[in-house]
DNA sequence: CGTCTTTGACCGGCGC
DNA sequence: GCGCCGGTCAAAGACG
């Protein structure tokens, strides 16, 4: 009898043992399928897009008039990198026509090193000046360009590897960005009494990935990290898209970096009348310096505060490019679940984001309505954008590091949810992205996860 | 005991 | 050439 039902249980045990090591095995190929078809659909994603973004714009081109330009100047915050909006215009044209060739000329003009990536900023100078400041600028410039090509010796110098800066609003001394670093050094730089700390990523033995995090002097509670190079490992999910906001900008300065010579791009930046902080710093002594020497830098600024939009004009990045998130400091919460499930965080995500549409319409869609068009200015943003939603998306690591404060909560910054995403319905970008999210939450009915 | 952080020393680039 | 400064190295200490 005993005998009986020791084994009896021995036997059940054995059976959900096997069931247990069954389910697991069937969870973890679900798992991988689910990453290979959201790696997938990703890629088709920001695929049809830049389709899309090349289609309009050389439509766009057909059409524009020069009436149309000077009007837009006042609504629209436009991306420029380093060129003129008008030369722009048939500059996309031609890559329209010319695409591929494009891709790999850019590809090949990394050693080139002036650059300006100009998204249409604040600026402190009056109109009038600073395009005096431009052209004398530009004179300059086209003399330096004149000696270079002389002597040939800038196309040999060796350029800077590109660096993206995030800045952040982060309470803990870094950002979770799901790599793993080691810290090899801290030095109190000038300007700025707040130390700065160097990591290399450890998750490869020989990544080359740098990165330097230090709080900004001005606000303290904003984290400005740095990354430089290319990661030489797999990722995950919310390393990535870091890491692809940072190669992507780097393609960015790459790309721009070739026509940085045209002095519109600083006629651009005088057009400053937007509030939304879509924007490149200004500074005319520092704006020299960005177009001649080789400073390969990008900011991403992902703090919400307006004043944050204009960097103290000590800050070491060339390049600012802020991301356009307003002026909401209502902090969101999302549950763990919400989290390991990524279904339900798609989901939640999604009706964070709608939710947030209906509370602040006019700034969303006037934002919807500004990264459209500067999207369609430069294809190139796309990537950036597609990144940079991406970082926010999985950001979630970092908010989990940031503020996991109220016991398990994980507290998401509602400017960082919503806010973000283009939401204007009239807005084919925004109707991408919705689709997006609509897709993921029909499919979050079912197994097949999209979000990882 | 291994791993990670701290911190002073060192090195190279750049401006004067 | 010299000094400044940013970036890196590496020994020592802390920590789990």
């Amino acid at each position: 009898m005993e005998e009986k039902r020791v084994s009896s249980i021995s036997f059940e045990d054995s059976v959900t043992k096997g069931e247990v090591k069954e389910e697991n095995g069937r969870l973890k190929m679900i798992t991988e399928r689910v990453e290979e078809n959201y790696h997938s659909l990703q890629l088709q994603f920001f695929d049809i897009l830049t389709k899309k973004a090349f289609k309009e714009v050389v439509s766009d081109s057909a059409t524009n008039t020069i009436g149309d330009e000077t009007e837009e100047e006042h609504e629209l915050v436009s991306l420029c990198l380093g060129r003129n909006p008008s030369k722009h215009n048939k500059d996309v044209a031609r890559i329209g026509n010319n695409s591929k060739n494009k891709v790999n000329k850019e590809n090949e003009e990394f050693e080139k090193p002036c650059l300006t990536l100009g998204l249409d900023s604040k600026c402190v100078l009056p109109k009038e000046s600073a395009e005096e400041t431009l052209s004398s600028i530009t004179q300059k410039h086209q003399v330096k360009v004149k000696n270079s090509s002389n002597d040939g010796s800038s196309d040999q110098m060796p350029a800077k590897r590109a660096r993206v800066s995030v800045r952040a609003r982060c309470d803990s001394p870094t950002m979770n960005d799901g790599c793993q670093w080691r810290k090899y050094g801290q030095k109190i730089a000038k300007g700025n009494p707040c130390p700065r700390a160097y990591y290399r990523c450890t998750v490869a033995p020989a990544c080359p990935v740098r990165k330097q995090v230090q709080r900004c002097a001005e606000d303290l509670s904003i984290l400005i990290t740095t990354y430089e190079g290319t990661h030489n490992h797999p990722l995950p999910f919310s390393a990535s898209a870091i890491a692809s906001t940072t190669s992507a900008a780097a393609s960015m300065l790459i790309s721009g970096s070739s026509e940085s010579h045209n002095s519109s791009f600083f006629k651009n930046v005088s057009t400053l009348h937007t509030g939304v902080c879509l924007g490149q710093q200004f500074d005319q002594s520092r704006a020299t310096k960005n177009v001649f020497l080789p400073n390969n830098n990008v900011t991403l600024d992902l703090t919400s505060s307006a004043s944050n939009t204009l960097l103290p004009s000590n800050t070491s990045s060339a390049n600012l490019f802020t991301m356009p998130i307003p002026f909401v400091e209502k902090t969101h919460i999302i549950r763990p679940v919400m989290l390991r499930n990524s279904s339900s965080w798609g989901k939640h995500f999604y009706e964070e984001c709608m939710r947030n549409r209906t509370l602040h319409p006019p700034k969303d869609a006037f934002l919807a309505e500004t990264i459209t068009k500067a999207m369609k200015t430069d294809p190139s943003l796309h990537s950036v954008i597609a990144a940079a939603v991406s970082s926010i998306v999985g950001q979630q690591g970092y908010s989990a590091s940031c503020n996991n404060q109220e016991g398990s909560e994980i507290l998401i910054p509602s400017t960082q949810l919503g806010s973000s995403i283009p939401f204007n319905q009239s807005n084919k970008g925004y109707i991408e992205i919705e689709g997006y999210f609509k897709r993921l939450l029909s499919s979050s009915s079912g197994a097949g996860d999209m979000l990882p």
